[in-house]
Parts: structure tokens; C-alpha cells; sequence
DNA sequence: TTAAATGCAAACGCTTTGCAATTGA
DNA sequence: TCAATTGCAAAGCGTTTGCATTTAA
């Protein structure tokens, strides 16, 4: 079943990617398979590792080409989670903001609807048009507070 | 009378840094001053540049080591706006959030009771005590909507 | 006098770039 | 075939660090 939605998404990023004139290269299709496999949020050193793993040849510059291109076309989005380093995931995954614990670094997934009140108040008290598409917000988490 | 409130924060910088056993350096001094004198949140490099047209003798790393100091002693406070660098203010100045025009760059301060109620809603739903301070959130401003 | 602070230079981690060699269509 | 893509090496950026020299107290 998850098996199922993997395939699907990795099938119709390879599709975009013909659309768009580019060549599918086995570098790319690693980069978009190890993306879509992964059950968090990535970081660039993190798909390269993975990737190298099954690829030895692969440079980080073709990991980092690929991620810019692979956003251009909207295939994933960039998550700046202030650890020094921008984190991808596939964009069909939805949008959602993250609840980042200062103390143990664990990552909570906020679901894109928490924060619809603020973004409503933003647009009436300011005319701000927020684009709140993951945001971070660090705390602590409930099980650091004991 | 704006003088004088810039007057009081930068002698009660001194007067922290003097009781916490610091020297209080010119480069110190010089650093503080500029803090307190920008109108906006300002860069290491904006600082470095400021304090080198009066005191052209001073190194970047003597500027990255004052932020740090000022920052562990609770002065400064510092922000990451995902420019690719850490932005600085008086913490006197007080908390306020910010939203970042993603097309004209513009910074609104929003004040901090404006997420009270999100912050209320994140420990209510997932127990996790958020730090709001100093939030950035991206979109577009009401001039670059028209 | 002397520990603290500085300037300098070199390195850091993440990311980007120029260029010659390789490869998918 | 040949432009697109890659690997490589080098550089970019903001920031940090080790160390000898200087300086505030």
C-alpha cells in the first residue's frame, strides 16, 4: 500500500522531468527515490549519504543541482528549520509547520490548519498575506518540560 | 529625549558587562552603540562596517565574539530571518515578531500578544510550551498585493 | 602586573561555481 | 551526434578558532 504511493509519486516526478525537457539520469532517480522513501525531513548531506550508499560515483554538487531543480518544478519544498542547513521533502506530502524542541531537537509535525486563525488575523490587522507554509516553532516539547 | 532612552540601555550594557567581570573594551563600547543606534535588527557584517568607520583597526571575529558575549549575558537578542545570517537587537527593546515581505523585503514588527493565542493552542493540543519570540513569518505586504 | 581581550590568519560547514569529461535522448 | 549533465576542484558565504600580541583593570 505505501509501496503503491511511493512508486506513483517517484512516477510522476520522473514524468515532470521529462515534460520539462530535462533527462532522467539514475543520479536523479536516487535523489527523488531517496527523498520520497524517507519518513522525515531531509537534509542535502543526508540524501548524499544515502544515495552515495548506492551510487559511490555521486558528487554532493549533482545532489545540490538536483534539489534546485527538483524545487523549480515544485517536486519539493525547502524547510529552513534554523539548524544551519535547508531540509527537502516532497511537496505532494502537504503542507505542514513544525514544533521543533530546543532541548532534545525532535520534530513534531503541526498540521496546516492550527494555524489558520493567525494567518486570517495577519490578513485583517495588517493586509499581510502570510505564506505560512512550514514554519518552525522551537520550544520544548512536553516530554522535555518534566 | 530619544537620546536619553539611548543613553540609559547602552550605560546598563556597560554596567552588566563591568559586573559579570568583562572589560569594557572601546570595541565593546563601539558594538553596543551601534546596536542600540539602528533603527532595524542589524547583521554582524552591518555592525562590522559601522564600527570600522570609526575604529578602522577592528577585526569581524572581535564583533562575532562581543554578539556572542552580549547574547549569553541577555542584551542582545538575536534572529534568524533565512537571510543566511543572524540579525541583532537591544533586548531591551522588547519581544515582537516580524513579518518579512518575500518581495520587497520589507520587515513589519508584529507585536507579541498578536501569537498569544496560537502560543495557547500549541500547549492546550500538543503540551508543547512554544518560544514565540522573535518569529519570522514570510508572505507578501499589502503594497506588493496591488 | 597579568588575565582578559584583541587582531590576524586559517579553518569551519554548507552551498555554489567554472570547466573539462561523460552520457542520455 | 551533441547539448545536457556530471564529477572534480576550487571558491563562495557567514561564522568560528588557535595563537601570539596587546591592553584594561
Amino acid at each position: 500500500m505505501k509501496l503503491c504511493v511511493i512508486r506513483l509519486t517517484e512516477m510522476s516526478c520522473d514524468q515532470t522531468l521529462r515534460e520539462h525537457g530535462y533527462r532522467l539520469t539514475p543520479q536523479r532517480m536516487l535523489v527523488v527515490e531517496v527523498i520520497h522513501s524517507s519518513d522525515k525531513h531531509i537534509s542535502a548531506e543526508e540524501i548524499y549519504e544515502r544515495v552515495h550508499a548506492q551510487f559511490p560515483h555521486i558528487n554532493i554538487s549533482t545532489i545540490y543541482r538536483t534539489l534546485e531543480l527538483l524545487d523549480e518544478l515544485g517536486l519539493v519544498t525547502k524547510t529552513d528549520l534554523g539548524e544551519g542547513c535547508v531540509r527537502y521533502h516532497p511537496a505532494e506530502k502537504g503542507h505542514h509547520h513544525h514544533l521543533v524542541c530546543r532541548k532534545c531537537g525532535k520534530i513534531i509535525d503541526l498540521d496546516e490548519l492550527a494555524l489558520a486563525p493567525l494567518k486570517d488575523a495577519l490578513l485583517y490587522d495588517y493586509g499581510f498575506k502570510a505564506d505560512l507554509r512550514h514554519l518552525a516553532i522551537f520550544g520544548q516539547c512536553v516530554d522535555c518540560q518534566k
